[in-house]
RNA sequence: CGGGGAAUGGCGCAGAUGGUAGCGCACACGGUUUGGGACCGUGAGGUCCCGGGUUCAAGUCCCGGUUCCCCGACCA
């Protein structure tokens, strides 16, 4: 009767069978593109709506830029332009006819939103500029995956601009910060906070830092980026200020992105065989109530208390479901739980006429996640609850993370340790070191973790000394 | 973009040797059920991925294309 297959046995198969269960998402006509479903959606709004009180509370505004974007703006920073173009969907007819320049189906917003910056700024007075968007952008993927990599993807975009390269260096690591309290505190995500290497830094900055988390299979999923810009697209859009000793400067720029792909993060660190797992703070629904009876008069009756219950929890300010569904109570068991549903409370006949009620963990498999509580401050009950499984779903997978990163000093350890998780080695950053990984192991550099441990080590490429060591794993 | 699989009802699949489609689940209705994916009966649902070709006849054979999955290269 499985739908899902086990996790162990296929991994990719196991994600892609819980997106569809779960009724997440579904493949669409077009290539390496996804319809998400409004389960799916509801997931990604509940993250939403915690960053983007977070970008608020540090002083960032909203606005929207155009999709289009004419080619040659792309062009006018050579790294940038050089990054994007294998991967740009380019409009050449509009309206029946033929365009004078073409335009690019934005891939990211550096490049439009640098044109309205140079124009708004005029002073240091206008600085800091601190804009995000929520959109969705382009970029033709060879490979694709629901929510991990999709042609067309949701996320934010932060784009600003500062006086001084220190303002926006502060940005970067602050927006670094934001990204991985909202991953903890929000979506029980561990991660690394680190510096991307040379080699793998955004197209066009000067440095990209990374939060890297481990998935259930192992591999590295980057969840979100922060770049410092540092004037390369200043100079390139001509975004430009005049300062308090009436100089006129470039000012220092910023960009950082988290996408739709964090609903696959989650998916993937979270899920188990029986489907989904989700952090009580974005699931859709929390706690659903399933109400249990036989005859038409223990229906009545069990209807009357799972009711009652029901608006207490939502009085109390929890997202609650009544399965009132004519289906058996196994069924929505196994249902709730495909769907990741934190909480479930049983009320049957026996409950109501002890003033009780089963209660089922998610984040525990089986009878070990049940018990039989009062319905005497079932609320705050629940509520306690919610967080512990937050902890616990957090704590599960920082367990799973720590134990499969393995600290390395020679080649032959690293080569090794990717077999079964990450390498922790000395690395030089140098992007010959980066090439030498990829074509010799099927992993790469993740990032160097902000968090490094004092001394000198030998690099296990270059046998350079070395005072860093970089994440090394297989990746999405 | 290279290599390998696959595409048949919503989902999972079966359809040697070519003869005009079937099963399980899901769905609708009726009844019996309901503390871990209930059962019986009735019923509805299919351009067999698309386009060509071979043939009296194509889900099946041939050619071309599209999409999905896996492994690489590339990227959030």
């Amino acid at each position: 009767m499985a739908k899902v297959t086990p996790r162990a046995q296929d991994y990719s198969e196991w994600y892609l069978d819980v997106i569809r269960e779960a009724d997440l998402a579904d493949y669409a006509p077009v290539r390496g593109c996804i319809v998400v479903k409004p389960y799916g959606w509801a997931i990604y709004e509940h993250m939403r709506e915690f960053l983007d009180r977070r970008f608020k509370e540090t002083g960032h505004v909203n606005a929207a830029f155009p999709l289009f974007i004419p080619l040659s703006f792309l062009q006018r920073e050579a790294q940038h332009v050089q990054g994007f173009s294998p991967e740009l969907a380019v409009v050449t007819h509009g309206g029946g006819e033929e365009l004078e320049e073409p335009l690019v189906v934005r891939p990211t917003s550096e490049t439009i939103i640098g044109y309205s910056y140079a124009q708004w700024i005029r002073s240091y007075r206008d600085l800091p500029l601190l804009i995000n968007c929520w959109n969705s952008v382009v970029r033709w993927e060879k490979r694709t995956k629901p929510f991990i990599r999709t042609m067309e993807f949701y996320w934010q975009e932060g784009h600003t601009a500062h006086a001084t390269h220190e303002e926006a260096l502060e940005e970067v690591m602050r927006i670094l910060d934001v990204y991985y309290d909202h991953m903890r505190a929000d979506c029980a995500l561990p991660g690394f906070r680190g510096r991307k290497s040379l080699y793998e830094r955004f197209a066009g900055a000067l440095t990209t830092y990374s939060v890297e988390s481990m998935m259930g299979d192992k591999r590295s999923l980057q969840s979100c980026t922060s770049h410092d810009l540092g004037q390369n697209f200043a100079r390139a859009f001509e975004i430009k200020f005049l300062d308090r000793d009436n100089t006129e400067k470039y000012c220092w720029t910023t960009s950082w992105g988290l996408s739709w792909r964090l609903l696959g993060a989650v998916i993937m660190v979270h899920g188990d065989d029986q489907g989904l797992r989700l952090p009580p703070k974005i699931a859709p629904i929390q706690v659903v109530i399933v109400p249990i009876y036989k005859t038409d008069a223990e229906k009545s009756i069990v209807f009357e208390t799972a009711g009652r219950l029901f608006q207490t929890l939502k009085a109390a300010g929890m997202r609650v479901k009544l399965d009132d569904r004519d289906e058996t109570p196994g069924f929505k068991f196994n249902d709730w739980e495909l769907r990741g549903v934190p909480v479930r409370v049983e009320v049957g006949p026996k409950d109501v006429a002890n003033g009780m009620v089963g209660l089922a963990r998610r984040d525990r498999p089986g009878k070990e996640g049940k018990s039989f509580v009062s319905q005497q401050g079932l609320a705050e009950h629940i509520h306690t609850l919610l967080q512990e499984i937050h902890q616990s779903l957090l704590q599960q997978a920082e367990h799973f993370l720590h134990s499969h990163i393995r600290e390395c000093n020679t080649w032959d350890e690293v080569k090794e340790a990717v077999e079964d998780g990450w390498a922790l080695a000395p690395l030089a950053d140098n992007p010959a070191n980066d090439e030498f990984i990829r074509n010799n192991l099927t992993a790469k550099t993740l990032n160097f973790p902000l968090d490094q441990p004092e001394g000198e080590w030998t690099c296990v490429v270059s046998g350079q000394r070395v005072r860093e060591r970089a994440l090394i794993g297989k990746s999405y």
